[in-house]
DNA sequence: GCCGTTTTCGGCCCGACTGTTTTCAGTCG
């Protein structure tokens, strides 16, 4: 039983007491599920050392919950719980519209108690009848549902991004000075709901025509003085909210989010006996404004200093932010170089001198080609000959094109935690990044003890894609990143953040974890073409949401510094 | 169920919108 899954059983009990209607149950189930799920260790060694309670949200109450659960698997009063509701019920409230009042009333007087039921009554015309619902409450729950048939999943941040931006950029470039991108895409979370952009203008008539003829529309969903939509040739749904240049700094605070960053300034508001909401921050006395043209000023009017976007998740920010202790974030113009890039050689699409060319124009210093090893047939990994035969190529491409290029190697960690090249091989390599593709189901104890071989080579500077999870596609592997990162900080090896859409491995979590142990992270794209070494941006926001800062990443080193740490931890 | 710069009891974020109502509950972000 481990954190995730002792979480989730939480989120159940959450889902179940907003069914009973007990909004505040909910809400404090919902809080320690939270904080169970991001819990900087194992929850098993708190509960053996009789500190469950010191988890924030966590009170005698769902201790007990949390012990029952690692002791016996699971809770009584939750299977009790379970007992009175269908297991279907949860999925309807995914409808729009559909919370638990009304999912409760469906399901006692209608007896629906799933998706598919749900939408044979409303076919069959059974729902209008009901007090409270009309024929158009139908005919939005038969939308509703065709909607979570067809967009359960969310997209991931490398999909959303640059759609986001580009939109931002378009208005801005015809004359809107106030916008951005809001939500879960501005905090740059991993995967995205939806894409919402934020304009302060006193000319919203104007904004809003401007944003309905943006050139890569196809349809215009809704267009309002303060609400529009559109859906985007490639079928994604972007949302325009339009307010007075004046309210700019309030709503972009507001739709930026989390949620639970927002509430959390609002309860600070009232302490301070002020109001907030998305218009400004108010005293609550006689309503009379205190800040809102820009976030700084309601920031600093409640005795804070401006959080970065990514840093807004409740995850000790306010504290930091209230203290004068906000790390100095990352930024993407720290970054010297890209330190994961695979070649034609193996399974990449362009060449060396072109990804040599591209890098310098996109100002970097340096590259790091890092091919697959041959044990990775399917990527057609280098031979050691054909390895070692670009090494002088690479110091040529160096000098021609006046940008280094680092030749390195993504070597394979074969299952017995060897590496696929005799050391020979990596040591006339400029850096080695080591990592699993093979044996993804091995019990974690083995799974580790194969990463901590291989670390232990000297010849290893990084540990690439640490917990191999594909987002929406396959779970990381089992292994413990506790001992991974103290070996990591021990043998000055550097965990890798990998920028790839799909992995973004390390997690914006485990980076933070990383950080405060001392342990040094390496980003890399993972680029299998010239237009992905673009994935360095969303890299940077995980970073960022992991708290790092310049001096916690390796490739922020110059040429002769990066070089050092190489050597270091090789010799 | 949790928690305390106002509290060990009594709060727990705020406003808009929608569809159904005739004064509002439920839902959402």
């Amino acid at each position: 039983m481990n954190n995730a899954e002792i979480a989730d059983l939480l989120h159940e009990f959450a889902d179940l007491m907003d069914l009973k209607g007990d909004i505040f149950k909910r809400n404090a189930y919902r809080r320690a599920a939270q904080n169970v799920q991001e819990l900087d260790g194992d929850v098993l060694s708190y509960y053996r050392e009789g500190r469950l309670e010191s988890i924030p949200g966590v009170g005698v109450s769902i201790a007990q919950k949390i012990a029952e659960i690692i002791r016996t698997g699971s809770s009584a009063e939750l299977e009790g719980l379970r007992a009175q509701y269908p297991p279907g019920l949860v999925e309807l409230t995914q409808v729009p519209d559909l919370g638990p009042k009304k999912a409760l009333r469906l399901y006692r007087e209608l007896g629906i108690k799933d998706l598919a039921g749900l939408k044979k009554a409303a076919l069959d015309h059974r729902i209008r009848r009901l007090e409270g619902f009309g024929r158009r409450s139908e005919e939005k729950i038969l939308r509703g549902i065709e909607m979570v048939e067809r967009n359960s999943g969310r997209m991931l941040l490398g999909d959303a991004l640059p759609i986001g931006l580009a939109v931002e950029s378009y208005l801005r470039q015809n004359g809107i000075e106030h916008v951005s991108v809001a939500g879960s895409l501005r905090r740059r979370k991993e995967t995205i709901g939806d894409i919402d952009i934020v304009v302060g203008s006193d000319l919203p008539l104007e904004a809003t025509r401007l944003f309905v003829s943006y050139p890569r529309r196809e349809t215009v969903i809704l267009q309002g003085p303060t609400r529009s939509s559109i859906r985007l040739e490639d079928g994604t749904q972007v949302d325009l909210r339009v307010v007075p240049v004046s309210d700019y700094g309030a709503t972009l605070l507001y739709f930026t989010g989390s949620k639970e960053h927002t509430v959390e300034l609002r309860r600070m508001a009232i302490q301070m006996g002020y109001k907030l909401n998305e218009y400004g921050l108010f005293r609550k006395d006689d309503n009379s404004l205190v800040a809102r043209e820009e976030e700084r000023d309601i920031y600093r009017a409640l005795g804070l200093d401006l959080i970065p976007p990514e840093m807004r998740e409740m995850r000790g920010e306010i504290e930091a932010a209230s203290g004068g202790r906000l790390p100095d974030l990352l930024r993407s113009e720290d970054i010297r170089g890209d330190l994961h890039v695979h070649t034609v050689m193996s399974d990449g699409h362009a060449t060396m001198r072109e990804l040599a060319r591209e890098a310098k124009r996109l100002g970097y210093e340096y590259i790091g080609l890092t091919d697959h090893s041959p044990s990775l047939r399917i990527a057609h990994g280098l031979t050691a000959e054909d390895l070692l035969d670009s090494v002088e190529e690479a110091r040529q491409v160096s000098e021609e094109e006046g940008i280094a290029v680092l030749r390195g190697s993504e070597v394979d960690i074969l299952d017995d935690g060897s590496l696929d090249y005799p050391r020979e091989v990596l040591s006339r390599l400029d850096f080695v990044i080591a990592s699993v593709h093979s044996r993804f189901q091995m019990p974690e104890e083995e799974m580790t003890e194969r990463v901590l071989r291989a670390m232990s080579d000297p010849e290893v500077n990084v540990l690439g894609h640490p917990t191999g999870r594909l987002l929406g596609r396959r779970e990381a592997y089992r292994i413990d990143l506790e001992r991974v990162m103290e070996h990591a900080s021990r043998q000055g090896v550097a965990l890798e953040l990998n920028g790839y859409p799909y992995r973004l491995d390390l997690n914006d979590l485990n980076c933070r974890r990383a950080k405060e142990r001392g342990v040094k992270l390496s980003i890399g794209t993972d680029a299998h073409a010239l237009e992905d070494l673009s994935f360095m941006s969303l890299a940077v926001g995980t970073a960022r949401r992991g708290w790092l800062e310049k001096d916690d990443v390796i490739n922020t080193l110059s040429l002769d510094q990066i070089k050092r740490f190489f050597e270091r931890t090789s010799g």
